[in-house]
DNA sequence: TCCTTGACGAGAT
DNA sequence: CATCTCGCCAAGG
C-alpha cells in the first residue's frame, strides 16, 4: 500500500496552485496519511527530475524553505518560487 | 535484526 | 530567536 500513499501525496502536491505553498504536515494530511511529514519529504526527494510536479510549492511547517540556505537545492526552489510570484527572503521564509 | 539517518512537527526551555 | 526532547517511519548499513 505504500504506492497508494505516495500516489496520494503526488496527486496533493500537484494541486497546490501557482504561487501558493503549503507544508509537509498539511500535504500529508490532506493525502489521508496524518503525521507522515517525513513520508511526503522522502517521497519528494526520490522524485526524478522533470516529473512536471511542483515539488517547489512544499515547504516546512511555519512557511521555510527546507533546505539549509545557500545550498544548491535551496536556490533551486527558492528560485522556482521567486519565479511564480511569492516573496521569499534570503533565509527562506515564504508568505 | 538492530542502529542510524533524514526535504518533518509540536511543545517546552 | 536557538536548542532540546519526543513522536514518527521508510531506507540503507
Amino acid at each position: 500500500n505504500a504506492d497508494a500513499a505516495r500516489a496520494a501525496i503526488l496527486a496533493v502536491v500537484a494541486a497546490i496552485p501557482a504561487g501558493a505553498v503549503q507544508s509537509y504536515g498539511k500535504v500529508a494530511e490532506r493525502a489521508g496519511l496524518p503525521k507522515r511529514a517525513r513520508l511526503v519529504a522522502r517521497t519528494l526527494s526520490q522524485l526524478p527530475d522533470g516529473s512536471g510536479l511542483p515539488w517547489h510549492r512544499v515547504v516546512r511547517a511555519g512557511d521555510c524553505i527546507a533546505f539549509a540556505p545557500g545550498s544548491a537545492d535551496f536556490d533551486r526552489q527558492r528560485a522556482l518560487l521567486l519565479a511564480e510570484g511569492c516573496k521569499v527572503s534570503a533565509s527562506g521564509r515564504v508568505s
